[in-house]
Formats: C-alpha cells, sequence, structure tokens
DNA sequence: CTAAAATTCAAACATACGTTTGAATCAAAC
DNA sequence: GTTTGATTCAAACGTATGTTTGAATTTTAG
C-alpha cells in the first residue's frame, strides 16, 4: 500500500539517519531495510534531500508545538508576571528528551535532531528557521523578562550556552553513558531534564559579568 | 619540497573540513587548493582517513598540552588546596578558543573540533580517546576536589553540560552571530570564554540536586 | 657528475551514489 | 471485465569519489 510504503521508509530513514548521519546512509540501505524498491524514495518524495526534510518536520513540529504549550502554561500560570527561568528551560528541553515514550524511537530522534543542528546542510537550514521562528520568538522574550538583570548581549550567550548543553546531551547519549561506566545515561530522561534545568537555570540566574563577585578566572 | 607539499595539504585540508565536514570535501577540492597533485595525499598520508587524523592531531596535542598547563598552575596556585571551579573551567575552555591568534585559523580550528566532535566517524574515536585520556582524567578529579558538594552523578552531569556549551560555541559561531545579528561574535575571544566561563560555573556551584532552594522547576 | 632515492604527475580504475526510465503490477471505477 | 490511474520493480545512467599505477621529474649522496 502506499501509505505503509511511505512510513516504512520514513521510519527506517529516521533509524539509519539518526545512527550514522546524512552522508553516511545511502538511499539504498534505507530502502533495503524498509524492504521497499529504492526507486520509492523518489515516487514518494522526489530527492533525498525531500525525504531527508520529511523525516526531520514529522516529528520536530510536534516537538515544537508542545514546547509551546508549556510556555503558554507556564505564562498563564504567573499570571501578567514573568515565568521563572526554571519553568522556560523545562518548556524548551523537556518535550525534546521527553519525545522518547518508547525508549528507542525517542533516542532516534533525539540524536536526528543533534545531528542536524550540527551538520546544517544548507538545505536544513531554511527548515530550521522555519520550524523555529516562533519558539525563538518566544522564548528570547520569555527569557528576557525572567531575567532583567541581565544585558542583552550576556543573556544571548547564556540562552546559547543552554541549548549548547541540550543539543549535546541530545547527539552525544553514547559518549556520556561510555565515560561515566553508565552512571549518567539519557535514557532517564527525568533525571537528565532535571538535571540540565538545575545546571542551565544556575547559570542563567548568576550575577551580571560587572557584578562578579569573587572567584573569577583571571 | 616535501615539506611544504606535505603542510600545504595540510592547511588546506583544515580549512576546507572545517567548512564543509569530513564527508562534504573531497581529496580533489583540498589538493586542488593546495595547488599539488592528487596522488599526494597517498603518498604522504596514506588515505584520506589518515589526512583527517593527521589535521586533527596536529593542533589538539598542543591545545590539550595547554589545557593540563593551565591546570597544572592552577593547582600549583592553590597550594594543597583545590582550585576553584572558574579556574578549571578556563583551563578547559580558553585553550580551545584562544588559539585563535590570528582570527581565521583560529576560527576555522574551533569549527573543525566541533565537527569532528559532532560527526564522531568511528575511526576518530579512537584518536579522540588516546588525545583526551590524560587531559579528562585531570579535570574529573580536579573538578571532584573543587565541588565536593555534589555527588559523583550530579557533578559528572554538570561537567558534560559545560563542554556542550563549549563544542556547541565552537562549531556554532556563523549562527549565534546570526541569530543575535551580530550581537554575540565568538570573534571576540576573550569575551566568549569569560561568558562561558561565568555560565558554566554558576551552573557547577549550583546547589545540589535535593538542596533545590526555592525556584526550582515543579 | 652520476646513481639512487624521494617526490610529483597525468591518467586510469573500481566503486558507490542519487537519479531516471519504462515496463510490470496492483487497485479502484465504470 | 475492462480501463484507468497509482504504485512497484529491475535495470541502467551519469557522476563523483577514494585509490592505484607507472612513468617523469626533482632532490639527495657518494
Amino acid at each position: 500500500m502506499a501509505a505503509d510504503t511511505k512510513e516504512q521508509i520514513l521510519d527506517k530513514a529516521e533509524e539509519l539517519l539518526a545512527e550514522q548521519g546524512i552522508d553516511g546512509v545511502s538511499l539504498r540501505a534505507i530502502t533495503q531495510a524498509a524492504a521497499v524498491n529504492l526507486a520509492s524514495v523518489h515516487y514518494h518524495f522526489g530527492s533525498k534531500e525531500a525525504l531527508v526534510k520529511a523525516v526531520f518536520v514529522r516529528r520536530i513540529a510536534a516537538v515544537n508545538r508542545e514546547r509551546i504549550a508549556l510556555l503558554d502554561a507556564a505564562e498563564s500560570e504567573a499570571g501578567g508576571g514573568a515565568p521563572a527561568v526554571e519553568r522556560i528551560l523545562y518548556a524548551l528541553f523537556a518535550p525534546a528528551i521527553q519525545l522518547s515514550q518508547d525508549p528507542l524511537r525517542g533516542r532516534r530522534f533525539m540524536r536526528l535532531c543533534g545531528r542536524f543542528y550540527a551538520e546544517a546542510a544548507d538545505y536544513l537550514e531554511a527548515v530550521f528557521e522555519e520550524e523555529f521562528a516562533e519558539l525563538v520568538q518566544r522564548l528570547d522574550r520569555a527569557f528576557q523578562r525572567a531575567a532583567p538583570h541581565l544585558a542583552e548581549k550576556e543573556l544571548r550567550w547564556r540562552v546559547h550556552f543552554a541549548v549548547g548543553a541540550m543539543v549535546h546531551t541530545m547527539m552525544d547519549s553514547d559518549r556520556i553513558r561510555r565515560w561515566t561506566q553508565g552512571l549518567c545515561d539519557p535514557v532517564n530522561v527525568e533525571e537528565t531534564v532535571d538535571a540540565m534545568v538545575r545546571f542551565a537555570a544556575a547559570g542563567l540566574n548568576a550575577p551580571a559579568a560587572g557584578a562578579a563577585a569573587n572567584g573569577v578566572a583571571r
């Protein structure tokens, strides 16, 4: 059937792309794993580029919708005030990492997101900007209200670092597990998100640059 | 001359690999840019894999040596005590980012490191473990002494997040500049490292999980 | 200056890839 | 039951890649 073929391609493509990267996996490998004909990819998607985009968009749209929903909830809970930095970070981190209801599919997609963000092929850049435009705008504004003690530049840097911690965790699950001999394992979603929120919130809430307290490295 | 050819290949390979990734650049592109014959790569290095390794090792060894030197200095300054978390983070961050004496070559290599760390081809994994073994061991011990209030698992997570902030900054210089309309620019090495140390230090120094103070996300 | 080793060079090889093609097969509509 | 459109299939195309080859050239040594 049509729907079956198309979705089996998407499923296997997601799996293999996450494991081996965009350039590392061939259409032949994908179609063979999906037990469909090689030409099906071009029939249903048009090109490898389009397939990769489809794999990505299929899930990221849902993730970002959930992020914005969490942000909405936090803001309405805060009344007219600004939600705490921790709530904003949770809205940013949790859906991406919590997407792992079943531990297999979720971790695959985490890795895939990280890879896409890292490899950043040119044709993906546009997809990113489209899929993230609203979220970025909302987050920027929320952080600005939540951390008014920070100059814009300092705040932007810190948000960038927080995103770095998240992306790193997304694409690095094997390495962190190996380096810590299993002590830290992103498979434990709640633990991971908690630790991440604590870390990033402390970083974002730190006093501004000039107000540097004592131990700043010279 | 031999040395000239070999180093011109390394230079151009570094440049192109940083810009386009390992799979994105061909030996033909490298040799053409270096104005040497295609076969020179195999004569001097043996394979593309070996060339990539050589490009990486050429600089990372120096960077890690400097990191360890900074760590040594911090530890001897601290006498028998433990250096502050800020000093350890500075030892970790600064050499990689400060490698940019000249703004061109340095940023190239930052990006290259990030790419390598992200793409993580199998044959690079071994190089990573070899080149980073001593540093990782030293850092782990230093952090443990500097943050005795943290359980090992929590500490490991936080160090992982700090590394994430660094790696993200290494490979993302274009995007952060674009998204902030030039406000945040990793070309300003000192500013970047300062902001990064402040952020990560606050994250590492945050109270332990259970001792959560007030604003922790619910 | 000459012999030997090191290096460069143009050309080709083998392979893997994304893509295209046109016939074969299937599902649905009249 | 036939026709029409959608889908699958095996095969091939064109291109780009890493690698190899063997002769030409340059550098080094005696």
